[in-house]
DNA sequence: TTCACATATTTGAATTTTCGAATGTAAACA
DNA sequence: TGTTTACATTCGAAAATTCAAATATGTGAA
């Protein structure tokens, strides 16, 4: 199997998570703190910062510190296709 | 969290696995049997099976018997698109 | 220091994946 | 008809993985 396909999958698993894939959908919109994602999808912080830890070490998101607040943002553009393609599948 | 978004991620883990990516790849290109697969990506024909019916179940792949043999295909076309997306992102 | 977060770690339950073995099925042929 | 052959499928159980809650730790501002 070529590594480009097992990244590919890879990528798909991440995103299989219905908790991650709605973590992505309002980053798409807005950075967001991780308190503030947790609000939104009625999740406890520490949950949707592991998420967020697994969305980071897969370059999808990154963050910025600012006035001790910590925003998440989108880092890799191309998941807004991926994910527009899911819900054309459904 | 709306269903249409709970679907595509289900779509999503589904092809989240390996293998199963591997075989929706395969069936992109031809219909094949079970032990083509099989023989293809290396992998026993009982494992395949159970990851045909996965596959099945969620609408992504349809069969027919054709003298004897069963040969699997892509009945839902639009997962090539997502796997396109998939590949663009890594 | 205290407070309010974010992050890391651990735990247990639930789910998924895989393998071996058993079973089902359909065609070929004596 | 009966049997052999070559598949596909199903079953059962072990192994591996995943998920979320609880807990602990870190960090920075007031």
């Amino acid at each position: 199997m070529l590594e480009k396909e097992f990244q590919a999958s890879r990528m798909m698993k991440i995103l299989g998570n219905p908790t991650r894939f709605m973590v992505v959908k309002q980053l798409l919109r807005e950075s967001l703190t991780p308190s503030q994602i947790g609000e939104r999808l009625g999740r406890k912080p520490n949950n949707i910062s592991q998420h967020l830890i697994i969305l980071r070490n897969s370059n999808i998101v990154r963050f910025q510190t600012v006035g001790g607040n910590v925003f998440y943002r989108i880092k890799n553009k191309k998941v807004e296709d991926l994910i527009t393609s899911a819900e054309a599948c459904v």
